[in-house]
RNA sequence: GUCCCCGUCGUCUAGCGGUCUAGGAUCCCGGUCUUUCAAGCCGGAGGCGGGGGUUCGAAUCCCCCCGGGGACACCA
């Protein structure tokens, strides 16, 4: 099957839905798999319904999730050749004109049987359907007729689409005989649900691709999870786009719906997190620092590549968005730190001092290494009569306004020795005026 | 309502007549490690929708029921 030829055939009324993306991102496999090529075709018959801002967004979120396409088409730039084949049906007398439109005669009895490469073979009982618009009055074509010419001239090979078009097969069957062309071979891929159980859709919150950019997901772990929505390959559950491309064929896709579980993305996200190069991810972690508005691009540029890697080799560690991360790095920047929920019972009067000397004693490290720091802070608390874990949460919750985060010394390191010192001093300042 | 599709742990899935006292992943709950929280590691809970067949043997095949979903436009 090396002269493969596959669609995504999107109407542009709107953003681009994972479900879209999912079939989208089949096709694509489907296509890379075989050696074959991707054809991305907007379905814009609709002019009260379709906009040009839709087809950016939809370009958007494939280029995004990198599926690139091998040819573009756009349905109203064919409307003459529509019509002409519209024409042709009706001096056949496959179709007739009524009330200003164009009527595709249905078969009144007999059964029609799809050939589904997913499904296997499904019947219809042809007296289930009525005659159909092919022309709209105002002389474009309807979906179900625009789809079989244009799937026609482009020597589409393959149909890869949601489930819920099964019901439409028969009728573009019968288009497909009527003209005397060979259909293409037919796969429905099954729906994508909601928690509910309904077809996926905006009232379940987020659902648009770029908006899982904007909400911190990696591509590579939304294409990963969304090719194991109704496909798999054992019990492989990470895959790379090389292996994706390897392993993927129409056998492996299921014919059962299958729930979006967010839980599950995220996971998968943290997964791709902690396999991202630390170059690239340090670059897009602070498109989000900025982003989520925890600082400013000069203050990013300021903090300068190196430790931005070195951030984001950190924070991936325990975080699982991008935007979480962000938010993880406010301490990097200048600025007062709020003090997290629950950080009160370390903040207390008697870690005031030694807060104090370790500051004095970190101001006088020249190497302000993790090492460094805590040879220096053990010495000191040696020198106290305290152990690490007395005073540990304490710098913590000074150093970088939260409970939690990277290893003590690191998170030191990596808010550098200015920071530091000034905050915990600060710290220490405001603990002995708050003694009450 | 009619037609069509579907039905294995909560969720994603493996399974394609015996190797299944049903495997993996996620989630949840313990334990371990520890300067926090994760991660890691160890352990636990949790499923073949129901009923009939077929067969020496059924999660796997057939039928019925039930349940869920989708489609029924001059939208795609």
């Amino acid at each position: 099957m090396s002269n493969v030829r596959v669609r995504f055939a999107p109407s542009p009324t709107g953003y681009l839905h994972v479900g879209g993306a999912r079939t989208a991102l089949f096709n694509w496999l489907f296509a890379r798999h075989h050696g074959g090529t991707f054809i991305l075709r907007i379905e814009d018959t609709d002019r009260t319904r379709s906009t040009e801002e839709a087809i950016d967004q939809i370009k958007e979120s494939l280029n995004w999730l990198t599926l690139d396409w091998d040819e573009y088409y756009r349905q109203t730039d064919r409307l003459e050749r529509h019509r002409e084949i519209a024409e042709e049906l009706l001096s056949k007398g496959a179709a007739y004109e009524s009330e200003g439109a164009v009527w595709f005669r249905a078969p009144r009895s007999g059964i029609t049987a799809v050939e589904d490469l997913i499904l296997g073979r499904v019947e219809f009982s042809n007296s289930e359907f009525k005659d159909f618009v092919i022309l709209r009055s105002d002389r474009t074509p309807t979906y179900n007729f625009a789809c079989v010419v244009d799937d026609h001239d482009m020597g589409m090979t393959h149909v890869i689409r949601g489930d819920e078009h099964l019901n439409n097969t028969p009728k573009q069957l019968w288009i497909y005989e009527a003209l005397g062309w060979d259909p293409p071979s037919f796969a429905h891929i099954p729906l994508i649900l909601g928690p509910d159980r309904t077809k996926l859709s905006k009232r379940h919150g987020a659902v648009s691709v770029l908006e899982y950019r904007r909400r911190g997901f990696l591509p590579e772990a939304l294409v990963n999870f969304l090719a194991r929505l109704g496909w798999s390959h054992g019990d492989q559950e990470i895959f790379t786009r090389e292996e994706l491309i390897r392993y993927f064929d129409l056998n492996g896709v299921r014919s059962a719906a299958a729930v979006f579980d967010e839980a599950k993305l995220l996971w998968l996200n943290h997964e791709w997190l902690r396999r991202t190069d630390p170059g690239r991810l340090a670059d897009l972690l602070a498109e989000y620092i900025v982003q989520e508005g925890v600082a400013t691009e000069e203050e990013v540029r300021a903090l300068g590549k190196e430790r931005l890697v070195r951030a984001a080799e950190l924070l991936r560690e325990r975080n699982k968005t991008l935007v979480d991360m962000a938010h993880a790095a406010r301490f990097l920047f200048p600025g007062e730190l709020p003090v997290p929920e629950g950080a009160e019972k370390f903040l207390v009067p008697e870690i005031a001092t030694p807060l104090e000397e370790i500051a004095a004693a970190l101001e006088g490290l020249y190497e302000f290494t993790p090492q460094a720091v805590e040879e220096c802070i053990r010495e000191k608390l040696a020198e106290l009569g305290l152990r690490l874990k007395d005073v540990a949460q304490p710098i913590r919750v000074a150093a970088s306004g939260r409970t939690v985060g990277p290893g003590l010394f690191d998170l030191l390191t990596l808010a550098g020795k200015e920071l530091v010192v000034e905050r915990l001093r600060a710290a220490s300042r405001r603990l002995r005026g708050d003694v009450k």
